[in-house]
RNA sequence: CGGGGCGUAGCGUAGUCCGGUUAUCGCGCAUGGUUUGGGACCAUGAGGUCGCAGGUUCGAAUCCUGCCGCCCCGACCA
């Protein structure tokens, strides 16, 4: 029988949490992502994505897609390895640096694990596009990106491989790029606001990748490597060795790049002899606008603004399940029979469920539910075998609300506040 | 790449300064029993190239040399 693994049992789930974490580790997103069992060190800066975590990045990618569709972006895939003559062409095989991890293949020829896409994705539209007419468009992609930092850090918050979501727009004058610039702008705040982060628009240097104007936007949290301050409502970036000047006169804030904006303008159009006709029969360089989004980074983000001592307190939004069932006893009990009973009443409602069936004390299955961060607890004790009552339990506040078991009539209620 | 720290069982650790039986403890794991509302208890058991290589020594987790890996701080990035 297909599954959609929506609802999954604790026994079969590969959920491994830790009860103690090493103490080398810093920053408190790094601590959790490891202790609840999202992802798995492989080597410096590179990670294993376990269900948990690969359910998380899953939910974020969703969020990402549905507002970039919303706005007619289109979603693509490039590879992740890149011939070097691309990049000879825009004029970067050797201005990278040392982050562009490059090799030979078999038959001697260089390549590169792509550390941004700007050359593939002008190589793949400047063989479709030659007119005006065709214009404009943006095209998206969620994959992976190679850098070879030469030092990761805080696990997901720098990897050395990492998940992006990459957007290229494509335009015949400045204002149709100001246009989509601005559309992508509102997207990603609306895409931050639901994964529930709080973030700030710092107007940046476009630095490396080079262009006309560039925003960062910026997860607030202690372990961020962006330092900036407020005036009217406008944020500026400042220097780390620029704190102490600014401290006295100013609050200073410290934040994570989940998203950076850029208008490209014909760098790389221009480089790469990327060009359209127009009206009059001319060639000329397309305009174009590069959009990212740190995916993976945005796992320590949120984590680094939803937790406490317990653990993990996921947004709905990308909870890797949104409810726990766990019952006193489960097998051969009577707990078992009502809650599968729930089990498949929320399934069939699309909510993702937990149960946790382990042969286990009630206070072990709760730290570790409450560890991986799921939103929502039914708890199944004593007092539904006297009186039907369970709890329902709220992780993000801890409040609690003790129901009577009537069946479907139940999961409605439960369904009203979650 | 500079500076600092670390590497001992699946995970977390003691021991290293000052070399000396069979390498410590907790968690987890296995078996049996007792438990069962906020990480239960008892008993028994399995599990180790002490990061790697070389050296000193009667004897090395421990001292010396070289290498590798990991974490943290700085210069760069989503």
């Amino acid at each position: 029988m297909p599954h959609n693994h929506i609802i999954m049992k604790y026994s079969k789930a590969f959920i491994h949490t830790e009860r103690t974490i090493n103490d080398k580790l810093d920053a408190t997103s790094h601590k959790l992502s490891i202790q609840a069992g999202l992802i798995q060190q492989v080597s410096a800066g590179l990670y294993d994505f376990l269900p948990l975590g690969h359910k998380v990045l899953s939910k974020i990618e969703s969020v990402i897609r549905e507002e970039l569709n919303a706005i007619d972006c289109q979603e693509i895939s490039m590879p992740i390895v890149q011939p070097k003559e691309l990049w000879e062409e825009s004029g970067r095989w050797n201005v990278y640096g040392k982050e562009m991890l490059k090799f030979k293949n078999r038959d001697e020829r260089e390549f590169c694990f792509g550390p941004t896409h700007e050359e593939v994705v002008i190589d793949l539209v400047r063989t479709k596009i030659t007119s005006y007419k065709q214009f404009p468009f943006t095209l998206y992609q969620i994959g992976r990106k190679f850098r070879d930092e030469m030092r990761p850090k805080n696990g997901l918050l720098r990897g050395k491989e990492f998940m992006m979501k990459d957007a290229y727009s494509f335009h015949t004058s400045n204002e149709d790029l100001d246009r989509e610039y601005n559309a992508l702008r509102t997207a990603y705040f609306n895409i931050f606001n639901r994964l529930g982060l709080k973030v700030i628009g710092i107007p940046a240097d476009p630095g490396e990748i080079g262009g006309d104007g560039s925003e960062e936007v910026v997860a607030f949290s202690k372990f961020g490597e962006d330092y900036f301050i407020e005036e009217n409502g406008v944020a500026t970036k400042i220097e780390e060795n620029e704190v102490e000047k600014y401290s006295a006169t100013h609050e200073v804030y410290r934040g994570i790049e989940v998203g950076h904006i850029f208008k490209l303008g014909t760098k790389y159009s221009s480089a790469m002899n990327f060009n359209f006709v127009n009206r009059e029969g001319k060639k000329e360089p397309v305009i174009m606008g590069c959009y990212g989004i740190g995916v993976s980074r945005i796992v320590n983000a949120i984590l680094e603004q939803n937790n406490d001592e317990k653990g993990i307190k996921w947004p709905v939004a990308v909870a890797p399940y949104t409810l726990s069932i766990i019952p006193l006893k489960y097998q051969g009990s009577e707990f078992e029979a009502v809650a599968l009973e729930l089990e498949k009443a929320f399934e069939k409602v699309g909510v993702s469920t937990l149960l946790d069936d382990r042969d286990m004390g009630m206070g072990a299955k709760i730290k570790d539910s409450d560890l991986i961060g799921v939103p929502f607890k039914i708890i199944l004790g004593k007092r539904f075998s006297e009186a039907k009552e369970f709890e329902l339990e709220f992780r993000a506040t801890g409040e609690k609300k003790v129901l009577v078991y009537k069946g479907e009539e139940t999961v409605k209620e439960i369904l009203a506040m979650i």
